[in-house]
DNA sequence: CGAATTTGACCGGCGC
DNA sequence: GCGCCGGTCAAATTCG
């Protein structure tokens, strides 16, 4: 900008000395031709200056945003390394997020539906056990902050994962309720699940919805088919991959298509990978962690927060409780779920749309006037369902959001339905990841994750056909079986998914500066939609896990 | 021929 | 206790 200002000025004034040439009565007319152009530069001068101040003053905020963030980012982790303790700061910081007492409630029953175990009689059905157990909130939540990021990768989190170690106590009070319950049949990767903190961070679940017209959508890592099922009220059949970068690997995959819209995969990822992960499958799984640490922490503070801030990715939480009924797995009652929404859904409108922001149960949301984030829950006592929202340049190939322009870097080229061949930049991008990267090392560790997945988003897990027994047993739609025998057809053409996918979406987010800070932010810019679903139930599947050992 | 997928059977949790 | 359902196993089959 500044430099357009200089030739803006520049031009004016060769102009001007140019015309003192000019001899005889035209040189009046164009002395006042060229006043007038000094004028509109002027005008546009001082034009360029207001949005000059109104810039700096964004980029002050997003500054101040992110220091902030970072900030309570780090204060977290220090918390959660020592001994929660359990003091003025901690409760200054949790107030700042939980709002009102409404919310907390809410917030502490997703807490407790990963901690029921925790709980004297491993119930919160009746209001009077929330509330001692709110009384419990901060130390409740850091534990869990430090449970959920064991469902990351081991590898690139080595931050976030730093804090895991205080969580055996955690492990060993759930004990006596696991043991309840023996597993006759013994699991291949059972090594992997054998203690506690493991198995609750395993049954958090990670579903992400995303437009793909393959079978699959390829997150880096590599996949084995051991089953297929039709889940009840949706005919397409769900697969079940377990992950086989590693012999033993505990994580789980489910890949099902939407009933509602077949150009839609769920796929739904369990467990923590106990190995290494290519470079191309870091992204996936650093994010579907965070958003498994917010799940499980019931936090807006704890892990996906920050993960998606590190990222360059933001969020918006709202309650969406109708949204997935026809996504059995999503709403698990044994299994809390987040759900990250990368389908661009029409945006929601908070009064009369189903993915309405539910305002009205929380008003203490609007404690935070200076955060897009917001957290609430339906009305329910033992479900919670939010939302963060996609753009839609991500899913579908939107040509333009709001603070980009232009595109001069191909971010991947991804092979699934509706994703447009260029994603979304600023004009000053160089400058701005240059800032970034010469500032904060974290910034500098997230770039360099995404471009190494870009490079490496080559490696496709194995394909498997949809046309299965199950299907044909319920299937009664047409519509369902074309795209199903689609699907096989893709299958025999040996397509590898939906190739650098997640990769793409983080690099598109990073390459858009305004997306930097969650902060401040109207909900038409926020990025991409989120639900999640906790149960409290908890001791069934607390009890599940403990037959495993 | 080994690896991956398919598919019928089985198991455990949960609701009635 | 029974049936439904999600999830998993493992033998059979297919693929490269």
């Amino acid at each position: 900008m500044e430099v357009l200002k200089k030739l803006t000025t520049s031009d004016t004034k060769d102009e001007f000395a140019g015309s003192a040439s000019c001899p005889g009565e035209g040189r009046i007319q164009e002395n006042r031709k060229v006043s007038r152009e000094l004028e509109s530069a002027n005008i546009e001068m001082s034009e360029m200056k207001e949005e000059n101040e109104k810039l700096k003053v964004m980029l002050e905020h997003i500054e101040s945003d992110y220091k902030s963030l970072r900030l309570r980012f780090l204060n977290k982790q220090q918390n959660s390394s020592a001994k929660p303790v359990r003091d003025d700061k901690n409760d200054q910081i949790n107030a700042e997020f939980l709002g009102s007492s409404d919310q907390e409630s809410e917030f502490v029953t997703l807490s407790l539906g990963i901690r029921g175990s925790n709980s004297p009689s491993n119930s919160i059905a009746n209001k009077e056990e929330k509330t001692k157990l709110i009384s419990l909130g901060v130390e409740e939540d850091k534990e869990l902050t430090n449970v959920d990021l064991t469902l990351g990768p081991n590898v690139g989190l080595a931050k976030e994962n730093s804090v895991i170690s205080s969580l055996e106590n955690t492990s060993s009070e759930e004990a006596p309720i696991m043991n309840k319950v023996t597993r006759k049949r013994s699991s291949p990767s059972g090594d992997a699940d054998d203690n506690g903190q493991q198995n609750l961070a395993k049954r958090a679940r990670v579903c992400v919805r995303a437009r793909c017209d393959t079978l699959t959508m390829n997150d880096g890592c590599q996949w084995r088919k051991y089953g297929q099922k039709v889940a009840k009220g949706n005919p397409c059949p769900r697969a079940y991959y377990r992950c086989t970068v590693a012999p033993g690997c505990p994580v789980r995959r489910q890949v099902q298509r939407c009933v509602d819209d077949m150009s839609i995969l769920i796929t739904t990822y369990e467990g923590t990978h106990n190995h290494p992960l290519p470079l191309s499958a870091t992204a996936m799984a650093s994010t579907t962690a965070a958003a498994a640490s917010m799940l499980l922490s019931g936090s807006s503070t704890s892990g996906l927060d920050t993960e998606m801030i590190k990222n360059g990715m933001n969020f918006k939480l709202y309650d969406n409780s109708s949204r997935f009924i026809n996504n059995p797995t999503a709403l698990s009652p044994l299994h809390p779920t987040v759900t990250l929404d990368l389908t661009a859904p029409p945006m929601p409108k908070p009064s009369s749309s189903p993915y309405s922001l539910n305002f009205n149960k929380f008003p203490s949301l609007q404690r935070f006037p200076s955060t897009s984030l917001n957290f609430s829950a339906s009305s329910s006592s033992s479900d919670s369902t939010s939302t963060i929202n996609i753009p839609r340049i991500w899913g579908s190939g939107y040509a333009s959001f709001s603070p980009v322009t232009d595109s001069k870097v191909q971010v991947g080229s991804p092979s699934f339905l509706n994703i447009g061949k260029t994603l979304p930049q600023n004009p000053s991008l160089t400058e701005t990841l240059t800032k970034a990267l010469t500032s904060d090392p974290s910034f500098h560790s997230v770039i360099a994750k995404a471009i190494s997945n870009m490079v490496g988003s080559g490696n496709g897990d194995q394909q498997s056909s949809w046309s299965g027994r199950n299907l044909m047993q319920n299937s009664s739609t047409s519509n369902s079986l074309s795209i199903i025998n689609q699907e096989a057809a893709d299958s025999n053409n040996k397509n590898k998914g939906c190739e650098g996918y997640f990769s793409s979406l983080l690099m598109s987010n990073m390459a858009n500066p305004g997306m930097l800070s969650p902060l401040n932010l109207p909900s038409s810019q926020l990025p991409f939609t989120m639900f999640t679903t906790s149960s409290s139930s908890t001791p069934s599947f607390l009890n599940k896990e403990k037959k495993r050992l």
